[in-house]
DNA sequence: GACACTAAGTTCACCGAGTGAACAAATCAA
DNA sequence: TTGATTTGTTCACTCGGTGAACTTAGTGTC
């Protein structure tokens, strides 16, 4: 078994990459003697390999690197149908995909899955025989074991303990999770975020999703709603939300409220690209659609940055278009409604995904699980 | 010297109060041989101390308690003038307070401590001997470290290490911290949130103050800036506000704010309740006033909940009349601005302070540091 | 090419915080 | 009085860690 050292060196090479046993020691705190054994252990049992010399003064170094084909994990997204699922290895890597259809019957998703890894594992050898876990996205509120689905609107579920069934039908340990939270797990495990400590993902799907990652670690907050920022109140008696609110961001800057809004105003497009280019035409009602959108969810990220000063925002959107004109007036506005001290001092990083983010974070779940332990350390 | 174990143990019964041996090795997770150890250790350093015998079946436990005298702490605060500067004793108990007069100069301010750390010393023969330490709180932005003012408007300070000042001229171990910061931490260990890990302060002075405990620790954020609620925009293009924007909380819902709006409209009252007489007639303007002010707080606090699910809102006041229309709007406000399925769970608590809350915050600043040790672990 | 120099990584005796099991202590209940 | 029960201590032992000495594998200089 991995003892807490063990788990916390395998922390620091997933935070910054391949390191020399000495530079492990330095950053775990731990003496070279203490490194030496556990570096020993981690390379016999093959989790860790040696990748590559550096020359210096002095006997070189050798760094040791995750050996990403150790394990395998599975991820299955629920916000979408088909249900994409996803194999990856070690190093976040996708190297398998298919789809699974969607459906609200948590029996029937734990039977599909089971079904389909096979096919997943077709892609690899000692996939099934590696595979160090199952992880699920889904829209909705989850308890901190990862196990249990508090409540999801979407999925129309109150208290469904997903995992367990999973688990039961693949005999493969499984966890879930919210959305957005799991794309916060995937950036600070596999993406650009993995050595930031304080960050804060806002994910622009159909929706708007937002976690939170404090002291290196995802924050549920104490009902695991933490970043339900979709549901914060921007225009007082605006529209009336599905949530049974009123002005709700998530009804003035999601996409789907923006296609709805371009729809309502006659608009023939499909994507934010479309409408940013009929916005760039002069188009007053499109620039307004737009313009409200942008200063909306500015408003939104500058009140979350007043609220917690986190060290990073990551915008994870799934379309193109946020350099048009939406982008620029959330920005701005993120500048105007922020403490003049701090404007610009909260790096705004946008990164455009793929519809797989969602697949891909609920696998970083389970690999989060396998590698480092459950969340609570 | 005290090890990780000691502190440990320190913070468990500084949030569960006296407990027996046995319960604290179950607490700790350690075997009751090990805690047979620590707690002669702190036995017979004086730290602990038998406190009382409870019986039940088989031998009575003895619980064990912190010695209120073993340590004395120093607080001041830098937000009033004339500087309220207090003692108080391992229980967070105020033993002393007199006042100082208020400089921005950091050399004066070290000095006058310096001066009349003696007078505070008087009431207790062992005071002197047995100060754990200094802690000061400031309206301004803080370092990690707790020594050094970023940045502070009030006091019109950049990068000033008042904390080494302080310690060159009295010769203790000195702390400085934002004042809603201290309130929150004075809160978590001598208040009425010892037992919670997650939970937010929103502080009602004069200005609106707010900061976080998560999983137990203060969280300051990435500049030190988290809780910044009172320059969060609630209404777009409103009211300037002295920090550069426009429609802050603080110039809607502060004290302050309440009372200028309400010397506008030629209002002859000098606290809240006055106002909440008036508003009690059915005097328009009064009514507005508050009702603006209420809903412009709770919506505040309404967004921070959902930003941040925390496990409790404790709403610290200096002013009677929480209990009017304010307090009352403000509590609506927050209800209808939550997501439904949330509203209502997240407690919010009322708690009236004394002006010297953010002396003993202070006091509690040192003590924290004293006890268990820098935020940092 | 020999030799000093430097830094990486290993080995080993040792330390100390923790454990489990046995035991002493202090009470209640029959 | 005796037995049951639970608290708290003692003690031999384990195990993760340390510091110091050592081995290893390069670079730089003459």
């Amino acid at each position: 078994m991995l003892t807490t050292s063990h788990r916390q060196l395998l922390r620091v090479i997933s935070e910054s990459g391949p390191l020399s046993r000495t530079e492990m020691a330095v950053a775990l705190g731990l003496s070279k003697a203490a490194m030496s054994g556990l570096a020993r252990d981690l390379i016999d049992l093959g989790v860790l390999h040696e990748a590559g010399t550096v020359y210096g003064q002095g006997r070189p170094s050798t760094r040791l690197d995750l050996q990403p084909e150790w394990a395998f994990f599975a991820g299955i997204s629920l916000i979408q149908d088909p249900a994409p699922m996803i194999l990856c290895d070690l190093g976040g890597k996708v190297i398998a995909r298919i789809d699974m259809p969607l459906s609200r019957d948590p029996q029937t998703i734990a039977q599909s899955i089971a079904e389909r890894l096979p096919e997943l594992f077709k892609v690899h050898p000692q996939a099934a025989a590696k595979i160090g876990g199952i992880g699920i996205a889904l829209s909705g509120f989850v308890d901190e074991r990862q196990a249990t689905c508090i409540q999801s609107t979407l999925l129309n579920w109150q208290g469904v303990p997903l995992a367990d069934i999973v688990r039961e039908h693949t005999g493969i340990n499984a966890f879930i999770e919210n959305d957005a939270k799991a794309i916060a797990v995937h950036e600070k495990l596999f993406g650009s975020t993995r050595d930031q400590q304080n960050f804060t993902v806002v994910s622009l799907g159909d929706g708007i999703g937002c976690a939170h990652v404090i002291d290196g670690r995802l924050y549920r907050g104490n009902h695991g709603g933490a970043g339900e920022i979709a549901h914060c109140t921007i225009e007082l008696g605006g529209a009336p939300c599905r949530c049974g609110k009123r002005g709700c961001l998530d009804t003035i800057a999601s996409m789907n409220a923006i296609k709805e809004m371009a729809r309502v105003e006659g608009f023939a497009c499909t994507t934010l690209s479309d409408i940013e280019q009929i916005a760039a035409t002069g188009n007053a009602a499109a620039i307004k659609i737009l313009h409200r959108a942008g200063s909306a969810l500015g408003l939104a990220i500058a009140n979350l940055i007043q609220i917690n000063d986190p060290g990073l925002i990551l915008i994870t959107h799934t379309e193109d278009g946020l350099q048009g004109l939406f982008g620029t007036v959330m920005q701005q506005a993120i500048e105007t409604n922020v403490l003049p001290r701090y404007a610009g001092q909260t790096p705004i990083r946008l990164h455009r995904v793929s519809d797989d983010i969602w697949a891909r974070g609920a696998a970083s779940i389970a690999a989060h699980n396998f590698l480092i332990g459950p969340n609570t350390n």
